[in-house]
DNA sequence: AATGAATGAGTCTTCATTCAT
DNA sequence: TATGAATGAAGACTCATTCAT
């Protein structure tokens, strides 16, 4: 037998590129800047990957499903939908600051290789499905529709993705504790819940 | 009359720019592109801008500028808060629609020409300064500082900002009034005020 | 006005390169040995010649121009069958032999880029037109068909092409007058004509 | 048996070759089209090959040498000068059209590994001892040298194959029988015999 | 001022061959 | 012996910018 493909170098490419692609930006990080940040020689960034684009997608791809595997867990768990709700707020938001170098590129430059729309559908539905019962609570929120809901959850989700780039990009004096305690109190407020 | 014609060429460079970069994105349009489009040779594209990257500087600050500087007139009005407020949600917001090239490249990949920060700091005090008024009725808000204020605000405005973009290129059923009414909704409820 | 395209650089590109594909073979001639040769900078080659192909399809289309106008007119002018096809032998044939470059090219590996179909086509009507006149005289030949007529105009235009190019490349003992003297033989035997 | 299934891998992997470089020419042809078609790994053709050169190399000769021998032993036995010719255009002409793949391979891009020329060489001598006898008979042909001869067969044959070639990849409406019709009547009327 | 040819560093990608397993 | 990952020089081509006219 050869030698088999190494998982190792295969996400160590992976890494080396969402790093670089999330400080310089895809179109400026070039296949020599990963050649020169993993160590490996040009042949073996192209016997795991097809091309810089399939680069992209894998990293969006993956970091999402990673992200969007865990979420649709927590939301099947038992547990009131104020429960889940908090969980969501309070260790899924985090974790999407915790791979900012993800984010800089779903939002940004690759948003072509993105299908980010396919992704806000599945979010939609997931968080629809959540929020449902909550509704008949609220007189005010009683008929919301779908339409509505995803308005709203595009709104807060691409702002907050947004919102942490910028935190960590900039002087902006924005801290993830701003960002999760506003969500909730937006959450209390409307819903008339307490988390 | 010279002059007059001068500022014609700058502007045809800008709006051909401004589309270009909006749909093939800044790294895939090239200064032959523009040529192309303007049917002005490579040279005048340079006898106006000094290279491709003041062209999208150009393209976001001079957009930014007539956006904000209409906000700030339109807050400095008499008027109640609750009046400006609406006046931002139901003229200023859909204006941003009108203008979705200029979002598209404010939010992806001219970011790094963009000074988003700078631009965010300014919209927060024009905002904070203008609800604050409204805060000392909320109870709950009473003591809502500045940071989160800002946090609130750039989840609001990039998530609205992105909404928009996405709604436009995608086979999301996301509409306009969906996004405007949405925000209604919410600054009623948070506040307590009828908009 | 800027600087206008040299008809000087163009054709000093193009005979760089037809010696550079005639001897290297296409697929082994590399833009950079264009470059060396003709001592212009890459970008220069392509200020002229949009790709590769496009060198060859140009140096194929424009050569064998060149060669068919001039048996077209020669063959348009005053003169008997028997005349016409003398000159054809002995001043047009030759004249392939002073162009090897171009017939390499044509046969060899650019066979792609060629439309050599068309060009046999063309030459099979000239060449039949020329020929009908002198068939009356021949009873064998008498119902020579276009299709025979474009079997020999092909057995014998190819293979002279592809003798001429042997006879350069080779220690073989094959020569100019071998070919043309064989030529004539042939047809003053098959037509029963003196030439 | 291990011997067996060799020769079959190596058989399997000229066939596949020729296929290929007779399609796409031999420098579009990668090994690992090579690979993809045979089905046998990378490290499995160059068990059997030292180089791609030597593919085709390989092909060329021995497609090359089980021709010539067949026709060499036709012309080895009994029979008149006549005889022999007939069974050349009616038998070894037709089978050089059953294996164009080959042709195309010895007359276009691999033909600087092909030496050809030593191949005329051989099929010179042969087809000259062939037709002298049948010179005698004719006084225009009497002094016919051994380098016209070679001219003459220079042309035919190169010229028949690539008539060949070209039959099968074009539109041109050029079959087998007015290729070898036309060669019989060339030789009837220049000898003056009766095939 | 207007023009557009000139430039060359830099881009992504390929591929024949080797050699560790 | 069989395998296929590893390699890196070399390939064609692009493009922002300059500057001669």
């Amino acid at each position: 037998m050869a030698r088999m493909k190494d998982e190792t170098k295969r996400l160590s490419i992976l890494e080396s590129s969402k790093m670089l692609f999330s400080q310089k930006g895809f179109f400026n990080t070039s296949i020599s800047d990963i050649v020169r940040e993993t160590g490996f020689p040009v042949g073996t960034i192209y016997t795991y990957f097809k091309s810089k684009d399939e680069i992209v997608r894998t990293i969006v791809e993956e970091g999402w499903q990673q992200w969007y595997e865990q979420v649709e867990q927590a939301c099947a768990s038992e547990g009131s939908p104020e429960a889940k709700i908090r969980i969501l707020i309070d260790r899924f938001i985090p974790r999407l600051f915790d791979d900012l170098d993800f984010i800089s590129i779903l939002l940004t430059e690759a948003i072509d290789y993105t299908r980010i729309e396919a992704k806000v559908e599945k979010l939609t539905d997931l968080t629809f499905s959540l929020v449902k019962p909550m509704l008949a609570r609220s007189q005010m929120l009683q008929d919301l529709s779908r339409d509505s809901m995803q308005a709203a959850l595009i709104i807060f989700f691409l702002g907050i993705l947004d919102a942490a780039r910028l935190a960590r990009s900039s002087s902006i004096g924005l801290k993830e504790s701003h960002i999760t305690g506003f969500m909730k109190m937006i959450i209390e407020n409307t819903f008339g819940v307490s988390l």
